[in-house]
RNA sequence: UCCUCGAUAGCUCAACGGCAGAGCGGGCGGCUGUUAACCGCUAGGUUCCCGGUUCGAAUCCAGGUCGAGGAGCCA
């Protein structure tokens, strides 16, 4: 069957002026009279419905105005363009087919949900204006990453999803076992014997691809990847997620500057993206969630991003620590409150906050000259917080051994990344950004369990 | 793990110690072009669970379950 994507009406309306077509749907809303009726129809590839018109002229006109929201059909008729009308064109039906009936059932209706009840429907809050948006600018964002990355000469890295490192102890992990929950085999000293495991070895979800990014970074130069990620940490925020997915640059003789130049502009030229390619989404955020969205993302586009140290921030927060519900002072760790207050009040855009002390930070981030503290690199921005975190990687490997013991970390667990070093060693440099949190600051949507379709949280883990 | 808040019709909510309600959605009917159409009629309840206080509890109290927000962890 020969069908015409709504999107392409939207795109090109002119071409299909009084042609006849096909066109394939869902039902978002049927509304009818004695002889007419209306369908606005959507067929997911694009936000905006269609407008379908038919009359009772039509041999199936009752049986087609009496189906419920949610039912599809394919619907052949004549593209007519509405300048004056409040829709730009519909399609005058000559024949609907009722091609999968819903029901009164159905549980979306005609009027705002709750993003809390939608939730609990995961097969069917995807077909919401709301979802199939964000969902829509998921993907579009994920084939805006990979553009970039490609069109600078990054080669795409896939690392381990079962890991047997806990890489950075960047979390609490998920087992990965064969091993029979109820009676595993145990040694002699009666803990479970992960030598009889399918590995031979205790085995986990990634929690994060960097320490293999960089083994392919000193091969190719410049890698990311960008898959997913698991976290076991009991978190309860709008924020955090068990399962997400990461994007984790890294680049070779790279120093913590050429870090956040690519962030800038990986940034940049993602959101610079999706809005050529999703207006009709971005406008719908823009209306029904944050009047100044649209705004903002374009101030970013063509504004540079902030930069201060983390001692400069600590100087700023030190003149209005009353404020604040946890004390300010060097060597304290960033809060939330704290990261907010620079980024939405003092800064006001997409703020970097660099050289962290290193007792704050992993073991492989280069210590700086003055001994206290390494080259990292916090990305914040306003209303989602940190988006990015990353780090100039330490080079030296008697430094990094060094590190490695002062963490409490085993050497021997390390020696391939210490071989990193002593074989052809570079400085290099690298960061994670949270997809989902990119999406959500694009979105303005608040909470990330509304940017993955099928969203992982402790104690929920629907379908 | 800690703190705060919440749970009433299919959905969004009101009633806050005295007959459990509205809007939307559903059903039926009406309407010659609607735009989350409109108009009329109508059905729809274990007020999260379990105890307690009271003449009387959706409402107050104790415990629990689930959810949301925040903190921490971080992306």
């Amino acid at each position: 069957m020969k069908r015409t994507e709504i999107k392409d009406l939207f795109l090109f309306p002119s071409q299909f002026d009084s042609q006849e077509i096909t066109v394939c749907g869902w039902a978002k809303s049927i509304r009818d009279h004695k002889t007419t009726a209306f369908i606005h129809l959507t067929d997911g590839s694009c936000h905006s419905p269609l407008q379908v018109v038919f009359t009772s002229e039509l041999q199936n006109y009752a049986d087609v105005a009496s189906q419920n929201v949610g039912a599809a059909f394919i619907v052949k008729g004549t593209f007519k363009l509405t300048p004056d009308a409040k829709q730009p064109f519909e399609v005058e039906a000559s024949e609907i087919t009722i091609e999968g009936s819903s029901s009164p059932d159905y549980p979306l209706q005609k009027k705002h949900h709750s993003l809390e009840f939608l939730r609990t429907i995961p097969h069917l809050r995807t077909r919401t204006n709301t979802l199939s948006a964000t969902f829509r600018v998921r993907s579009v964002t994920a084939y805006a990453i990979h553009k970039f990355f490609n069109e600078h000469g990054f080669v795409y890295a896939h690392t381990p999803i079962i890991t047997t490192s806990d890489c950075e102890g960047a979390g609490e992990m998920f087992r990965v076992t064969t091993l029979d929950p109820v009676k595993p085999p145990l040694t002699e000293s009666g803990d479970p014997d992960y030598s009889k495991d399918f590995f031979g070895k205790p085995t986990s979800l990634t929690v994060s691809g960097q320490l293999e990014a960089e083994v392919m970074a000193l091969t190719f130069g410049k890698v990311y990847t960008f898959g997913p990620t698991f976290r076991a940490e009991q978190s309860f925020t709008a924020r955090h997620a068990s399962e997400f997915w990461m994007i984790e640059p890294e680049i070779a003789f790279a120093e913590l500057q050429d870090d956040m130049d690519l962030a800038r502009d990986m940034i940049k030229f993602v959101l610079q993206y999706v809005m050529e390619q999703c207006p009709q989404e971005m406008a719908f955020f823009n209306d029904m969630y944050d009047k100044e969205l649209i705004q903002r993302i374009n101030s970013v586009i063509e504004s540079d991003f902030a930069k201060v140290t983390y001692t400069e921030a600590i100087e700023i927060l030190e003149k209005v620590k009353d404020k604040f519900q946890y004390p300010v002072f060097w060597g304290a760790d960033l809060q939330t409150e704290h990261e907010r207050y620079l980024t939405e009040q003092v800064f006001k855009k997409p703020l970097f906050v660099i050289n962290y002390p290193k007792e704050l930070k992993a073991f492989y981030m280069r210590l700086n000259d003055d001994g206290k503290t390494v080259a990292a690199m916090d990305l914040l921005v306003p209303a989602v917080g940190e988006i990015i975190g990353g780090s100039q990687r330490e080079e030296r490997a008697d430094v990094l051994e060094q590190r490695i013991r002062e963490c409490g970390l085993n050497v021997e667990d390390y020696e391939w990344y210490l071989d990193l070093r002593r074989f052809g060693g570079t400085h290099h440099a690298g960061f994670g950004l949270g997809f989902e949190r990119l999406i959500m600051y694009m979105t303005s949507m608040a909470n990330i369990r509304d940017v993955i379709p099928f969203p992982r949280t402790p104690n929920n883990a629907l379908l």
